[in-house]
DNA sequence: GACCAGGCACATC
DNA sequence: GATGTGCATGGT
């Protein structure tokens, strides 16, 4: 089996097993974007706290937010962790936003996807996979999301090495698909799934994987 | 109590 | 260029 040939293979299986994982059906693309800042390196439960005190403050929308004085936007996220590092990244996409596109993510959704990148990656605080899920998440545009568990299942099947960067992991997985946005946005969806119950880095357990039957054998999963 | 979660920037060698 | 470290809450 091709590498290329096992990816279209793992999206069919995991699909089979799990179904439609509605990943991100966000009330709003804004809404997105500020849960993306949020989500790094934090569990999703905790960012849906954090998000849920903006709205309940009346201050989701990019004015609104730019408006706040930095430590009270700090309280408010406090739940998703990090929360003076996240307030400060905010802040460095609101000003983007507020500054450079008149407060209007549609303006600045405007740009052609690989400006677009370029422009979200320029922000300090915001990396390829925080951009990314925005560009696909938010923007709707075919780019496909990688993370520590696309690398962990990646490299645990033998189709990339360990060293493998981001922007090598994307092109691998994006370029063995149709780059179609609603197939990115559920693969991801998927291998985040797959991986919170069989490829975390404590206790990963094959069994029941429905990836199990593309693993070479040997090694048991190796933790990353 | 240790370990982990849908990362990223910066310091240091 | 590679490796290490700070950031912080809430769940297992």
């Amino acid at each position: 089996m091709t590498v290329n040939e096992k990816i279209r293979a793992f999206y069919e299986a995991l699909s089979a097993s799990y179904g439609p994982q509605h990943w991100w059906p966000a009330p709003t693309p804004f809404e997105v974007c500020v849960g993306a800042i949020l989500t790094q390196n934090t569990s999703w439960g905790n960012v849906e706290r954090a998000l849920a005190n903006l709205k309940q403050a009346g201050v989701l929308s990019p004015e609104a937010l730019w408006a706040l004085p930095p430590e009270e936007l700090a309280e408010l996220i406090r739940p998703a962790g990090y929360y003076r590092l996240k307030a400060g990244r905010l802040r460095n996409f609101l000003d983007l936003v507020v500054n450079s596109y008149g407060g209007s993510l549609e303006r600045l959704f405007e740009l052609p996807t690989d400006r677009l990148r370029q422009e979200v990656l320029a922000v300090s605080g915001i990396g390829p996979e925080t951009a990314d899920s925005m560009l696909l998440y938010a923007a709707s545009r075919p780019v496909f999301v990688v993370d520590a568990y696309t690398l962990r299942i990646a490299f645990r099947h033998g189709i990339v090495d360990q060293e493998c960067d981001y922007d090598l992991l994307q092109e691998t997985f994006a370029g063995a698909l149709e780059p179609d946005v609603a197939l990115f946005n559920e693969y991801h969806g998927l291998l985040v799934q797959v991986g919170k119950l069989h490829c975390r880095k404590r206790e990963p357990s094959c069994v029941g994987c429905p990836l199990e039957r593309f693993l070479e054998p040997g090694e048991p999963c190796e933790p990353l």
